[in-house]
DNA sequence: TCAAGATCGTCAGACGACTGACGAAATTTG
DNA sequence: CAAATTTCGTCAGTCGTCTGACGATCTTGA
């Protein structure tokens, strides 16, 4: 798997079944393999938009208050898939950054309305080409049709356990 | 009209095509999908072991040492994709634990060399059945021949990134 | 041999993420 | 209407994860 350890750390079983077995339980594993393709779709987005020092999650809250003006930390929440907890830390985090404005509703003292500043719609311009080398990047070793039935069994995964986890995507056309 | 939600919270542009296209260009990236179902594949794992209080992280930890004792951190990390950091975190729960061992390498001074405590490989015996069952779970709505192609995309995903992500992570950038 | 380089574990700092709890504010219900 | 319930935002606590740095230690090369 890594082979080029110039000192080779001390294996299992040298030479025996156990050796090209060795973690082959968890390398098995749906849930191992969707860890490990999180961590490098991350990792690929975090280089191509390194240089705007925004991560995945924060684009996409971007993205949502750009598309929906006004709306707040639950509807952020319930549209990523995130929990208000998550939310409300990395909508601050925004905030303090200056890339999105946070204001009290005018007619419900609960809520947080959020929209974009200038500066957060400029970034959010800037960041879209960016964001399209990571995905490419990531889809590469795929052909388009593979790519799509990645897409369409992570789809039914989700579509199936949707209800299942604490948060559950909501979306505005359901 | 606008679903089942009691109260609906306000929509972008009602009735036109920014409506039916909200967030579309979030929820068509590989990456995003990968999130959710990463978030799934964790939640249904915490689910079925919760009785145990483990985490898959900590299970795929307590995997790689029962398979390969005598193992120190650092192969830990490369045996599951993880950085020295999380790894040294997680051994230093589960250690807190009693469920494994962090003894001085006899020769090398710089490793940690872990192990399996007899609570610990009681504790991994009892998960196994939790484990599967959430394995199970996750891939109930699937065939098993989408499960067999999704292990397979997932694995040309990692592969293709494999040097790209986890190298430059060991090893300072030149 | 001994200085330079590599490796291991750890720490601090940051972010993402979830649970459980709480107060403030709104809505529902009796 | 008043009380009970729900909803929103937040806080504290925990865990996973990565980066960058550091000291201790081991390996290498001049």
């Amino acid at each position: 798997m890594n082979g080029q350890a110039r000192k080779p750390r001390p294996a299992p079983a040298q030479g025996s079944a156990a050796e090209a077995s060795f973690l082959a339980a968890i390398y098995a594993r749906p849930g191992f393999k969707l860890r490990r393709a999180h961590q490098i779709a991350l990792s690929v987005f975090a280089e191509e938009c390194r240089s705007f020092e925004v991560t995945s999650t924060q684009y996409g809250i971007l993205v949502a208050v750009s598309e929906w003006p006004g709306l707040d930390q639950v509807g952020v929440a319930q549209a990523l898939g995130l929990d208000r907890s998550t939310t409300g830390m990395v909508v601050g985090l925004l905030e303090a950054r200056g890339l999105l404005r946070r204001d009290r509703h005018a007619t419900d003292g609960r809520r947080r309305v959020l929209s974009l500043t200038e500066e957060g719609a400029r970034l959010l311009e800037a960041l879209a080409p960016a964001a399209e080398r990571a995905r490419d990047r990531l889809l590469a070793p795929l052909s388009p049709e593979e790519a799509q039935t990645l897409t369409a069994l992570l789809d039914r995964l989700m579509d199936h356990h949707d209800a299942l986890v604490r948060v559950p995507l909501m979306r505005p056309e359901r």
